[in-house]
DNA sequence: CGCTTTTGACCTGCGC
DNA sequence: GCGCAGGTCAAAAGCG
């Protein structure tokens, strides 16, 4: 399976984003000469453009899954998306409350069911990918804010729960590990952002291949298209070109960028990894090119 | 003091 | 209906 992978990552733009594929004749053209004013972003894009039905039914049927794909997770980065489910079921008003014993226990049923249901599950669209990092939570130009963490079933680590925190943003991200592969990290985020990153300004001119749909991907995804779009040559390069090294906290996911950095500058290494293409192609892609 | 993280409890969805 | 697992809440603790 070596030479697929690249017809694989066009094939990614046609089977998850058919309408930006179709209307692009290549990813240059996605990824290139577009000014830094666009306010397309990723999400923008998951929003707008991004056709539910094109995907399987929940390509990211969880991290979970991906884990335990066959498809060498340790070596491969995936970036894959879930259709928004659009439950609109209403918890039909069951509003009849024949009695009133034990009021106490039903007043806080009630409000406890109350804010539960008025927050009834409306999922956004979600997309997934795999980044190798020592730290879980990669920084990405958001403020999160973590409000849960949970024991993943089958996997040592925790799952952690992070939501953002700028106010009317409702974007929430779920990290975490890899069990098979504890140098990988699955972050999986839902929903889009309602606001700049904080962050992450956007480059004064940035270098063609940096586009703003790019912009509003989470930096690992970014940074595979980055790659992807140049090669996966001159990457850190790229990096620093794109202001991107200025804005990263001390606790950014280091250990991750500096692999692709390293890619650069081995390139028979990355020949024989595969290198960050395999952090373009989904787990679907890479599941059918094995079969 | 304000913000974030931790963590146990609770809710929901799903399969059996 | 029951049990399990995932997801969320919210009080308490921690931190700068």
């Amino acid at each position: 399976m070596e030479g697929p992978f690249i017809s694989s990552s066009s094939s990614f733009l046609d089977q998850y984003y058919p309408t930006i594929s179709n209307s692009c004749s290549s990813l240059t053209e996605i990824l290139g000469d577009q000014n830094c004013n666009s306010s397309l972003g990723f999400m923008d894009l998951l929003n707008t453009q991004y056709e539910p039905h094109v995907l399987g039914p929940s390509v990211e049927r969880d991290s979970s899954e991906g884990l335990n794909t066959p498809a060498t997770p340790n070596t491969y980065s995936s970036i894959s998306s879930e259709s928004n489910d659009n439950i609109h079921e209403q918890t039909n008003t069951k509003e009849e409350e024949d009695e009133e014993d034990d009021e106490e226990n039903q007043k806080t049923k009630k409000t406890l069911k109350a804010k539960k249901t008025s927050k009834k599950r409306q999922r956004e669209p979600r997309f997934a990918f795999m980044t190798k990092s020592e730290v879980d939570h990669l920084e990405d130009g958001y403020r999160w804010r973590k409000y849960g963490q949970k024991a993943v079933k089958n996997s040592p680590f925790p799952r952690s729960y992070y939501r953002c925190t700028s106010q009317s943003c409702n974007v929430k991200k779920r990290v975490e590990r890899n069990s098979n592969d504890p140098i990988t990290v699955v972050t999986t985020y839902e929903g889009q952002h309602t606001h700049p990153s904080p962050h992450l300004p956007r480059p004064v001119c940035p270098p063609p291949a940096y586009s703003s749909s790019a912009a509003n991907l989470p930096p690992p995804a970014q940074l595979a298209i980055l790659a992807h779009h140049q090669n996966f040559n001159n990457y850190s390069v790229l990096l620093n070109s794109c202001g991107y090294n200025g804005s990263m906290n001390d606790n950014m996911a280091q250990p991750n960028y500096s692999r692709f950095s390293n890619a650069s500058s081995s390139s028979s290494a990355l020949l024989s990894d595969h290198g960050l293409l395999q952090d373009v192609v989904p787990w679907s892609i890479i599941k059918n090119e094995e079969q």
